[in-house]
DNA sequence: CTGAAAGCGCTAACAT
DNA sequence: ATGTTAGCGCTTTCAG
């Protein structure tokens, strides 16, 4: 064997056809001789022979690599859909580029970067406050679990947030509830206002009042949750139910409720969320009615929007908006408000 | 602006410049004219110009990508490791493609693909049990978490998996106990044959005896866990202590304690292991005395290798392997067996 | 059905 | 200090 690398000149050469041969029996266009084919192929397997990726990709303007944004949070939602989106792509034949951001303007400069140009597409869980530079970004590219206000233009797959806490809000008033606090954080990318915007519409629609202290919007972290979660319970007049605005703060609701000897269901009344496999374990176990979302789900919606748009890419038809149903799964945790 | 994509021709037209000078300036070059400079800059940031990520990966033969495999594991201990990989390799301008393999036959096909051959490097949690097809691979390679006996060609970060079984039996010992069980796993692609080592070891340097019913291999589920500690907690004549092999089996063996009704370190010790964060804050609440696997050190110990590789890349200086100390975690959960 | 040749966008000698 | 030129390995007309 010679120095180099193996080229499609070598195999043709072994095999006494054209470069064009092989690269038509590796791509393998319909009209070859049998004879010829199975020649060429002898010769690929014989030389090991590994197509250039760089030069394909360069020459077709299509590299079979798709790039994955995820915030760099620990959330294992994050990485559940990661694992989604590298097993169903693959199916597909394409390869994924996983990207943490940090900040928004790190994302920015990615999003610009000589990656992203190569990817034939783009799923992000964007970090951005703002639509705008994102309708810069010339890939297909679909949005994950984010919302944003009047967007017409970007594909996105998000859950219906704002049904889920109607729903609950409604449910807990059904069963008897009017002192109703919700716990939520900041920090949503739409996702969060939108779950508030749930909320009041659901006191609302019932004639319950907003009342300030049984809301709390500030982080998703558990230790959080568990510090207002006991600043609830410990109001003069607490509430008779909480909702927990995350998987993350369910937990930390949960953990507040059972340090002061109460028992969900039982003493107090809540709903949580279950964002990954964990949680539904952990609150299965402790009774925990609760929106379950479907990360694989969300993921799946995703890939099949960017597969769509990089087909048909150049037409620019609307953005298509996927608002997935998030799961009600009634436990224990709600009861009529003792009195 | 003209229909296609802009190239560096035409940042080169549009500065009255060559193109290669347009290169100079995007690969710093130390001698040019800064007027030149920044009448190229700027006609890069007017013209929007993005270099082509294929054609300078293929010109180089280098590509700022770096393939990292793991299996189609649920365990977090992945999931940390692809973070933690991403954000180290950012630092030095690398992208990394994730892949997740079904089986070692899939990894194999995928370790021929051409992503793989346009990927500078490749850092592999490798599922194959064989070390030949990747000693068939071309690029530097690091293996993460993987004993191969007899390794002397493939750079390797690992535990030190003999060592701390071989203490941990040995610090059981001296707190006087002799009924000694060991939990563990199949598949773990030589670890948990290390382990088994430095268990019988351990017992051996203290002149125990191999007890049969007292060692149980077979997978690493937590629901195996449970099963088999329970069935070990209901021999005639149980262990005083248990040894969990990994972190699942560690929570399996603490909750067939628990359903037992007995307190690690009250009514029976055990050692486990804790392999992710959620472990720590877990067992830490239960106060198991356990080795702590540090994941971020595995991830960054196994890039500072492949870098190294990539950088000398040619040389064949045989493998180096890094056996990372596991720490041990001094709690509760051990004390002297009950009589 | 197959071969010849052009060129994708860039870098790296080699000139100047 | 900058321009000219020759490819990198592949696909794809265009001829035959």
């Amino acid at each position: 064997m010679k120095k180099g690398k193996i080229t499609i000149k070598d195999v043709a050469e072994y095999a006494s056809v054209s470069p064009a041969t092989v690269s038509r029996v590796l791509n393998d266009y319909k009209w070859i001789n049998s004879e010829v084919k199975e020649r060429v192929q002898k010769a690929i397997d014989e030389l090991h022979y590994v197509p250039d990726f760089t030069a394909k990709a360069m020459v077709r303007g299509r590299s079979q690599v798709v790039v994955v944004i995820v915030p760099i949070i620990d959330n294992h939602f994050f990485t559940q859909l990661i694992n989604t989106v590298i097993q169903e792509m693959k199916k597909y034949g394409y390869y994924v580029v996983v990207y943490t951001t940090e900040s928004a303007d790190e994302e920015c400069s990615f999003l610009g970067s000589s990656i992203c140009q190569m990817a034939d597409g783009i799923l992000d869980a964007t970090s951005l406050k703002e639509l705008s530079p994102l309708q810069n970004v010339k890939k297909p590219m679909v949005l994950i679990d984010r919302y944003f206000e009047g967007n017409t233009t970007i594909d996105c797959v998000m859950n219906r947030n704002y049904e889920a806490l109607y729903q609950g809000t409604e449910y807990l008033i059904r069963h008897g509830h009017n002192k109703i606090a919700f716990l939520v954080g900041a920090e949503g990318h739409g996702i969060a206002e939108e779950r508030i915007r749930g909320f009041r519409d659901g006191l609302q629609a019932h004639g319950l009042p907003w009342r300030e202290e049984y809301f709390i919007q500030d982080c998703w972290k558990t230790k959080a949750g568990i510090r207002y979660a006991s600043r609830l319970l410990e109001l003069p007049d607490p509430p008779t139910a909480i909702i927990a605005g995350n998987n993350t703060l369910t937990t930390g609701v949960l953990e507040a409720v059972r340090n002061h000897g109460m028992t969900p269901g039982g003493d107090i009344s809540m709903i949580g969320f279950e964002e990954c496999d964990e949680d539904v374990q952990a609150f299965a176990r402790h009774g925990i009615t609760s929106f379950r979302l479907d990360t694989s789900a969300i993921a799946s919606c995703a890939v099949k929007l960017l597969l769509n748009r990089m087909e048909q890419s150049g037409k620019r038809a609307g953005a298509r908006v996927e608002a997935l149903e998030l799961n009600f799964i009634e436990r224990t945790s709600v009861c009529a408000p003792s009195l």
